[in-house]
DNA sequence: AACCATGGCAACCGCGAGAGC
DNA sequence: CGCTCTCGCGGTTGCCATGGT
């Protein structure tokens, strides 16, 4: 599957396209780390890659980079990325910044592949306010709290976070360990949004996004309270959303549904 | 077993912003 | 001011695995 970049300047200089093999991601690793980011160009060149340093630039931070995590996004990720699309659109390396080890490329996958399906098959465009309305209050989002809540009850962000100290990926990728990398990893994670979903103290992000209380009997309107904790975070914080048509009934939920099951 | 359709995702491309000269 | 280079972003492509027929 590999292929060569065109080039007037001789086979010497061609430029390596396609699937990264073991051999250049080592090449790339052991190169960052004595010489660390940046200059992608340059650091192609000296690297000894015959990659552009675009493509360099691209494999390291969707991939290499340590604390990027790999596997299945959580249902508190899922929750949040329709959050934040909901209020950014496409602004994916934006909303990126809120998922720690999420890269932007990811989410955007994660997007195009699970959420625009549904749109698709349901006929509508995946950014209209219809099936904005499903997603936020008929359906999914309800659906994915009480999958948090059963998480949270076995501590699944804790047992995130002993994962993350087990087994570092840099060790995985690597086979060296780098204790102030996982240590800066952790630390980057307990301050993110999710890091108040396991707080029995501090209440929960499903908790604050599931009011029993205001929901109606469609399902259709749920509030997300204000707390303190979410000051860095302004779209979480008494953040109100009700559809201004009856979204179960005409049908869009239950043809979402059938489709998937998260 | 062979073929085909589909989904998931890594990687590429084009463009624009910003910095440096 | 204009040119070049680097970087980052969002959109798109294409490979590969999987499942269905």
């Amino acid at each position: 599957m590999l292929s060569y970049t065109n080039s007037s300047k001789g086979d010497a200089e061609q430029l390596r396209r396609g699937t990264w093999s073991a051999e250049e991601d080592s090449l790339l690793i052991h190169y960052i780390a004595r010489h660390g980011e940046g200059h992608w160009n340059l650091l192609a060149k000296r690297a000894g890659l015959r990659r552009t340093g675009k493509s360099c630039r691209l494999r390291w931070l969707n991939y290499l980079k340590p604390d990027v995590k790999h596997g299945n996004l959580t249902p508190q990720e899922e929750c949040l990325i329709l959050q934040l699309h909901s209020k950014w659109g496409n602004r994916w390396s934006k909303i990126a910044k809120y998922l720690p080890g999420r890269t932007d490329n990811e989410i955007k996958n994660y997007w195009r592949t699970r959420v625009h399906k549904h749109a698709r098959h349901l006929k509508i465009d995946a950014n209209s306010t219809p099936f904005q309305h499903v997603i936020r209050c008929c359906n999914w989002m309800p659906r994915l709290l009480p999958k948090m809540e059963s998480l949270n009850q076995t501590s699944q962000h804790d047992q995130e976070l002993m994962t993350m100290e087990q087994v570092p990926v840099q060790e995985q990728i690597s086979g060296s360990t780098d204790i102030m990398s996982t240590i800066s990893q952790v630390a980057e994670y307990q301050t993110s949004p999710f890091s108040i979903i396991s707080n029995n103290d501090d209440y929960t992000l499903a908790k604050y996004c599931y009011h029993d209380d205001n929901i109606d009997k469609n399902g259709c309107y749920y509030n997300l309270a204000s707390t303190s904790a979410f000051e860095d975070f302004p779209y979480l914080v008494g953040d109100c959303h009700k559809p201004d048509y009856n979204c179960v009934n005409d049908g869009f939920a239950d043809g979402l549904w059938s489709m998937r099951e998260l």
